[in-house]
DNA sequence: CTAGGGGTAAAT
DNA sequence: ATTTACCCCTAG
């Protein structure tokens, strides 16, 4: 009954990836169609496709096997006014307002001509935020999409986030407010576990031209996002959404201060 | 056709 | 026992 069984290939699921970035979540018939995939694909159907993007995406995000923990229970939210919600939405204003925010820089990042002889500028802020639009429009907030984004337009890989496996109810829930206050204003304090990861990656940051620093300051903001829908969704992990919406805040705070001091564009934003 | 809930069964 | 691939069914 149930068929042989027939493991997805590194390259099936590079297709897979590489056919959501180029035609969005849940095309899987033009994904399907497209020859660009079909080569790989010819032997999945569109339902395996949409299955084992199921299964990654469940997997990307820590919660094993699938739902199954709990699913009846889902109390939370739905009052996004005031709730008496222990986080939640109390930290930097989530969702499109805090994409908008930061998007200009990256805009203005990518108008600010480069030294001439530079190479080909390859808006990739450009490609970002149409990823992201996209993302929102189709309603698929995902890390795994955000994921296969990057890796399909990039080397750059998402880690495989295996440090969600630590419930730590230190960060976010011990200290309510704007605790990233500290990882952005400061650099030396006993900062949680996310300051190593930031720390480090800020580090590689400066060393990196503006479009692989706007790249990833993108995909933090993303998570960050995803994240916080998550929470939503799901109050029970909340507590980890959100550490790591922190520090994936923090972390593209801190990116864009960095990118902000190096170039001190010359604000040609349409002035 | 797609989303997504559920199930079967093969690998590990 | 868990993970992973496939299948099936139902509502849009």
């Amino acid at each position: 009954m149930g068929a042989p069984k027939q493991k997805w290939t590194s390259e099936e699921e590079a297709a897979l990836k590489a056919g959501v970035v180029k035609h969005g979540v849940g095309k899987w018939r033009t994904i399907l169609k497209d020859p660009e995939f079909s080569g790989v694909l010819y032997l999945r159907s569109n339902v395996d496709l949409k299955d084992k993007w199921r299964n990654l995406s469940v997997m990307a995000n820590g919660w094993s096997s699938r739902e199954k923990s709990r699913l009846a229970i889902r109390r939370v939210h739905q009052a996004p006014k005031h709730d008496e919600n222990p986080f939640a939405v109390p930290p930097f204003t989530p969702s499109d307002e805090d994409i908008v925010d930061v998007k200009p820089i990256q805009v203005s990042r990518e108008v600010v001509p480069f030294s001439g002889p530079k190479r080909s500028i390859v808006r990739l802020d450009n490609l970002i935020m149409e990823a992201i639009t996209t993302l929102k429009e189709t309603g698929g907030s995902n890390k795994t999409t955000i994921a296969a984004f990057i890796e399909v337009k990039r080397r750059y890989r998402i880690a495989p986030t295996p440090a969600y496996s630590d419930r730590r109810r230190s960060s976010s829930l011990l200290m309510d407010g704007r605790q990233k206050a500290s990882l952005r204003g400061d650099k030396e304090e006993t900062n949680v576990l996310t300051k190593s990861q930031v720390d480090l990656e800020l580090a590689k940051i400066r060393s990196m031209s503006a479009q692989e620093a706007a790249a990833v300051a993108a995909r933090a903001v993303a998570e960050a996002e995803a994240a916080i829908a998550e929470a939503e969704e799901a109050a029970r992990e909340a507590e980890t959404a959100e550490a790591d919406a922190e520090a994936a805040q923090a972390f593209a705070d801190a990116a864009m201060k960095t990118l902000k001091g190096r170039n001190t564009p010359k604000m040609m934003i349409h002035a």
